[in-house]
DNA sequence: GTCTATACGCCGATAGAC
DNA sequence: GTCTATCGGCGTATAGAC
């Protein structure tokens, strides 16, 4: 029983092991410029046979990394919008959240926001249809209904605030913004917000 | 005399044929799955040798288009900045610009916007270091000099506006805004521009 | 100067021993 | 279930005939 448990967590273990390397250098190098082989050694595998144990291939690495993204900021944005009612305190909790992960999982970011997905899964959802994205929609059509946010598209609404967010972001992920990320990031609410607030 | 110039024409023509199948070909499907084979089909060409006459290797293609394209917008800001004083007009036809190119040249704005350049051209100035880039900083700082533009750090400033802007854009390139571009170029312009005017 | 043939490396993936 | 050995194929690039 213990050695089974065991197994578990191993086997889970070099998997996360996998999953964390290849994210590593996917966000550092991009995908096709990460072989398996690349892969393997940040690992601390010693054959990509070993890759073959955990993924049918090399997309399905890439895949479930995405899946996992995607998951946990889903989480993160129910978390969200049970906590809060107004759509103006969900966004800025999903501002914070974004500047939370580009300090502290930057290779995150970079593979949400400057990774094309497309190019290296192209059966994957794009970013467009995934629940993720519905959601922010969604805060924002209620922003829009409660008064909050001026009339507009609501996808329309989606390109003002989050351009400026996510520019911002992949500014500082590639150094072109050199201090520290909090110092931005208030900037970047007001500056995001203003764009959709109404009045 | 007309038959060495024909040659040269001849020799621009089929140069041109790839740099126009190559752009195409990879603001579809991206850089590192388009192959020097799918790229001589598109071109008309018989043979991939008959790409070796005209650039040394597949990335020099990429490259060639990176400098036509990063060459003629900046003539195009040049012109630009000639002809209008204030920043807002100069801003304003930069954002005219880049939705003329988004309905008419696609695959120039795929290019530009949403391939990751530095993955494939690693030798290459990054975005933010290209004339291009430096000279609508300038047109920033002039704006906030002027009293036009609130008084802050210029890159961010950028990332506001051109935030707004590109992402936008980006939108229109995959789809996901349905209507005519025109649709939208006068309200991104209105947000984009509100993002940083002052007051 | 254009096509034929081909070299060659790299990488993803598998088969099979232990 | 982990490592050895190896395959097959693609894609870039070249050498050389015409």
């Amino acid at each position: 029983m213990d050695k089974e448990k065991e197994n578990i967590q191993i086997k889970s273990e070099t998997q996360d092991e996998i999953l964390l390397a290849a994210l590593k250098l996917f966000a550092e190098k991009g995908y096709f410029n990460t072989s398996l082989t690349d892969i393997k050694d940040a690992a601390g595998i010693k054959t990509t046979s070993g890759i073959y144990q955990h993924f049918k291939n090399k997309q399905m690495i890439a895949s479930a990394l995405y899946a996992n993204i995607f998951d946990s900021l889903n989480i993160s944005i129910d978390d969200i919008r049970r906590r809060n009612k107004k759509s103006s305190e969900q966004l800025h909790e999903i501002v914070d959240l974004l500047f939370r992960l580009t300090s502290e999982a930057p290779d995150v970011m970079q593979f949400l926001l400057v990774l094309k997905i497309h190019e290296f899964l192209p059966e994957e959802k794009p970013l467009l249809e995934t629940a993720p994205f519905a959601k922010i929609i969604k805060i924002i059509q209620a922003g829009i209904k409660a008064g909050e946010i001026r009339n507009i598209d609501p996808v329309l609404g989606y390109a003002c605030f989050f351009g400026i967010i996510n520019q911002i972001l992949c500014l500082l992920l590639t150094g072109a913004l050199d201090k520290k990320p909090e110092v931005y990031q208030s900037q970047a609410w007001l500056a995001a917000w203003n764009a959709i607030a109404k009045k």
